[in-house]
Order: C-alpha cells, then sequence, then structure tokens
RNA sequence: GUGCCUAUAGCUCAAUUGGCAGAGCGCUUGUCUGUGGAACAAGAGGUUGCGGGAUCGUGCCCCGCUAGGCACCCCA
C-alpha cells in the first residue's frame, strides 16, 4: 500500500447513507434484538430476500413512491431496482413458494430499504424496516395481531408515550362517496385528509375543493373524520350515518372486531385510537390502515402499514389476503435517544485482560476460560505498554471492568480486579473469578446509570 | 424533486471593514518499564467541504457542485 506521490481518494459517503461505529450498533442491535424476540413470541417466521429485485417485482405497487425508487441497468443489461419496502419482497415471495410455505404465513423481516428521499432528521435514504406481516387471512384478528405486536415492540421498548391511529380505507372512501368525491379523486382524498394534522381543517377543505368537492360537502366530511371517542361507539353511530353506502359496512364490521379484541390482545386501551383522518400514501393499502406516532420528538410516524388484499394476488395470479406492519428503526432511535431510554455501555466487551510480557501466555489462557464461562473478554494486545495505558484504553472503549494479570498474580493465583469507572480495586482467587466477575458486572448494571 | 439556513484542526467554536488562520478539549511524546483519568513541559495536526470567478489581496464577496439541518412533498 502507497499513496506516495499520488492523491489522496476522498473518503466520503453518499448523501442520506452512515456509517455505524460500535457504539450506534450496540444499540441498533439491542433493539432490533427487543423486536426479534417478540416477532418470535408470536410465532412469526424469519425471511430475508435480496436487496435488488427486477424493476418489474418492484413496480406499479406504491403509486408515487416509485419516483424515489433506487433503479438501474445491471452490467448484463437487466433492469433492477432496490427494494423500497419489506412488504412488495413478502408479496413476490408468497406467491412464488405457495406450495412450500403453509398459510396463514406469519413472517418478519428486519433489514434494510432504501428511497432516494430528501434527508432529514430521522430520514435517511438507506434506512431499515422491522416488519411483521401475515399472508394468508382475511380475518380482523390478523389486522388484531399486527396491531398488538406493534404496541408490545413500542411497549418493550420504553417508549414513554405512543398512539396507534387506526384507520380503514373502505370507510374512507364511503366517507368520500356520501360527501360527493368523484371516485377519480379518491386518492387525491386521501392525501389531503392525511395531512389534516399539518394544514388543519380550513387547509384540508380548500385542497377539497380543488378536486371538485363543494364547501358544504368538505365540511360534511371533515366533521365525520374528526370525531373522536371511544372507537366502537363511534362505529356504532357511523354505522347508522352509512347505512346507504356500498361498503361501509364491511369496513365497519371489520374495525368493530379489532377494537373487540385489542384488549383481549394486552394492547391498553391509551395506546389506540379510531382516527378517520388516517389514510396513508401507498397505493397498495385496500382496508385497515394504522400507524404509530409519538409528539416528541418531532420525527413523524415510527411505525405503520394496514391490509393490502390485492399484492399477493398482483404476482400469484390469484388472491392471498394479507396485513402487517412496520417499525422504522431510525425513527425510533431517535425517540430513545430523545428520551435517554436504554443507555448502554459503548463495547460489548465485559472484562479487558491486562497482561505483561512474561504474562501474555497465561493471559490469554485466562481469557479463554473466562470466555468459556460466557463472559466477553478483550485480552490486550500490547504487553509493551505500561499497566496505565493499557487500563486508559480499556476505559476509553467503555469496558466496565479490568482484570491485571501480571507475575505476581499467576505467582500467587489471584488477579487484581479493577473497576475502570469507579477504580477500586480488589484481589480475588483465580479459582471462582468468573464468577466473581459475573457478579460484579451485576452490581454495576443496577446502579443508576 | 422544491425553498431557506449552514460547512474553519479529530470535536466544539473564534478570526474587527476583504489584510499574518487561532483557542479549548482531544491526540502524540516526556516527567512515569506494575496501576489510567490529574499536573507540568514539548510536539503533531489546515489546500478554511470541492471547483470556478471578481479583487492588488479573500475563511469572509459572486456562481456551480457536494454534504448536513429545517420546512415542503412524501414516508419508517
Amino acid at each position: 500500500m502507497s499513496n506516495g506521490g499520488g492523491s489522496k481518494r476522498q473518503a466520503r459517503v453518499l448523501k442520506g447513507f452512515r456509517d455505524f461505529l460500535p457504539e450506534q450498533m450496540i444499540l441498533r442491535q439491542r433493539i432490533v434484538g427487543i423486536a426479534r424476540d417478540i416477532f418470535e413470541r408470536h410465532g412469526f417466521e424469519p425471511l430475508d430476500t435480496p436487496a435488488l429485485e427486477a424493476l418489474e417485482v418492484l413496480t406499479g405497487k406504491a403509486g408515487e413512491n416509485e419516483q424515489l425508487m433506487y433503479h438501474f441497468e445491471d452490467a448484463g443489461g437487466r433492469e433492477v431496482g432496490l427494494r423500497y419496502d419489506l412488504t412488495v419482497p413478502l408479496a413476490r415471495v408468497v406467491a412464488m413458494h405457495q406450495n412450500e410455505l403453509v398459510l396463514p404465513f406469519k413472517r418478519y423481516h428486519i433489514a434494510p430499504v432504501w428511497r432516494a428521499d430528501n434527508p432529514q432528521r430521522g430520514r435517511f435514504r438507506e434506512f431499515w424496516q422491522c416488519d411483521a406481516d401475515i399472508a394468508g387471512s382475511a380475518s380482523p384478528l390478523a389486522d388484531a395481531e399486527v396491531i398488538a405486536i406493534m404496541a408490545e415492540v413500542l411497549e418493550a421498548l420504553g417508549l414513554p408515550e405512543f398512539t396507534i391511529r387506526i384507520s380503514h380505507r373502505r370507510l374512507l372512501e364511503s366517507l368520500g362517496r356520501a360527501a360527493g368525491v368523484p371516485e377519480a379523486h379518491a386518492s387525491a382524498l386521501y392525501r389531503s385528509i392525511d395531512k389534516l394534522d399539518k394544514i388543519g381543517p380550513e387547509g384540508v377543505a380548500r385542497e377539497l375543493q380543488a378536486t371538485g368537492v363543494t364547501d358544504d360537502q368538505a365540511h360534511e366530511l371533515l366533521a365525520l373524520v374528526t370525531m373522536r371517542g371511544e372507537p366502537l361507539a363511534l362505529l356504532g353511530g357511523l354505522r347508522g350515518e352509512l347505512e346507504d353506502i356500498d361498503g361501509a359496512a364491511t369496513a365497519i364490521a371489520e374495525l368493530e372486531q379489532i377494537f373487540d379484541v385489542l384488549p383481549d390482545f394486552g394492547v391498553a386501551a391509551d395506546r389506540y385510537a379510531l382516527d378517520l383522518s388516517l389514510a396513508r400514501g401507498l397505493a397498495y393499502y385496500t382496508g385497515t390502515v394504522f400507524e404509530a406516532t409519538v409528539t416528541r420528538p418531532n420525527v413523524g410516524s415510527v411505525g405503520g402499514a394496514g391490509r393490502y388484499d390485492g399484492l399477493v394476488g398482483a404476482f400469484a395470479g390469484r388472491d392471498i389476503p394479507a396485513t402487517g406492519m412496520s417499525l422504522g428503526l431510525e425513527r425510533i432511535i431517535e425517540v430513545v435517544r430523545e428520551h435517554g431510554l436504554m443507555p448502554l455501555p459503548a463495547s460489548v466487551a465485559q472484562i479487558a485482560v491486562v497482561l505483561f510480557p512474561e504474562t501474555t501466555g497465561a493471559a490469554a489462557r485466562l481469557a479463554s476460560s473466562l470466555r468459556e464461562s460466557g463472559l466477553s473478554v478483550d485480552l490486550s494486545l500490547q504487553p509493551h505498554r505500561s499497566v496505565g495505558e493499557q487500563l486508559k484504553l480499556a476505559d476509553r472503549k467503555g469496558i466496565p471492568l479490568a482484570v491485571i494479570l501480571g507475575a505476581n498474580e499467576v505467582e500467587s493465583g489471584a488477579a487484581a480486579v479493577k473497576d475502570l469507572r469507579g477504580g477500586e480495586q480488589i484481589s480475588v482467587p483465580l479459582d471462582g473469578l468468573a464468577e466473581t466477575l459475573r457478579e460484579r458486572l451485576a452490581a454495576r448494571d443496577a446502579l443508576p446509570v
């Protein structure tokens, strides 16, 4: 290796892409681990798919969002695209492997996706989604389960406040029909309604009028959409108002089943709400839609999704209903950091072993035996550096405890154990050293951080 | 894809009207070859994000690009 005489290559990463240093990776892995545990406790199976797909697999599913898709021609002249979500690949997998999968198929998928969006806080071009979906069940019970899983994960992460807002595409459509919105403007309707929080009722009314809705109709629609209260009571009221509207009764019945059973899934009543102003943009949603939001920090939603009964059929040739939820890892991390949840060590190593030129062999053997007992051990590789130096480096890496093994310790059969934060040091017999280390680590973890 | 703000040492920032590029922290070395964080001393570290222009002269003015933040759009 040499760059002598040449110009140095510029070290850079692309806009919206990032390196994750160990301290960040430890937090990311911890969060992913919590989500994975809950997914598996619900019997969801792991799945992974290629990052790159044939372009035609990805197109025609997400509507306008496909503008954000990374696509290009590969060296073999194939049109290819990076996946922009995990839902479309799932639909492809279910269609391709119908004979190998038992329906309903419950799967989770934790992986990066790519969208060429403009970066902002909690918004990147490469980001991770944690998805749990059920393919092959049309039952509202399936929707309820994925909503419950979402609530469970957010609860387990310790998010101090979040709300899962629940709505239904068909119900919103019915409301639109009742208000006289032309069918052709349905997606414009969803988008406008969805912006209620941001632009307010007057803003929404203005946008609706631009799509051919009269002032009266717009206000009637807004009145319906902004109703708040106990979900089952609200739905009961709507049932009467929308008696004559096609599809409304089915949508209301589905939502009623979901709200009826959510408490039985263990979801606290203050964690979800019926909110008909929620529409969501992705084109493939066909029924229930939902979204988890927090008020601080301002990162929009931390997760969402819904029912997409037509998507698998686009690949399979026969309809296979499906529903699911998606959590945004980056958004969740913003919340965790903002609220100081989850303080973690900066190193995966629990123990640093400090050594001397004459004790390298003994120290390596000690490290091995500590590892066999289940501890994570960072063996110093610098016997020529002073003990102080080795301790300092271990502390800077964030390792909580050091074991010092010199000639004296080998001789006496007792190692020196030093707490790198407080500085206290004790002598511990080599027999039972692992046990003592584990106790001290546990004691440290119990301390407020 | 659009608009506004920003970019100076590893980090946080300073630099008067356009006139010698600096500080603190961190880093390296030494005091100090078995006990770090302190103190003292010395040292390294910069094409002021990149490229162009105007000017006798630019970190500072103008243009383009790149990246970050914010607001749209959209979304996780």
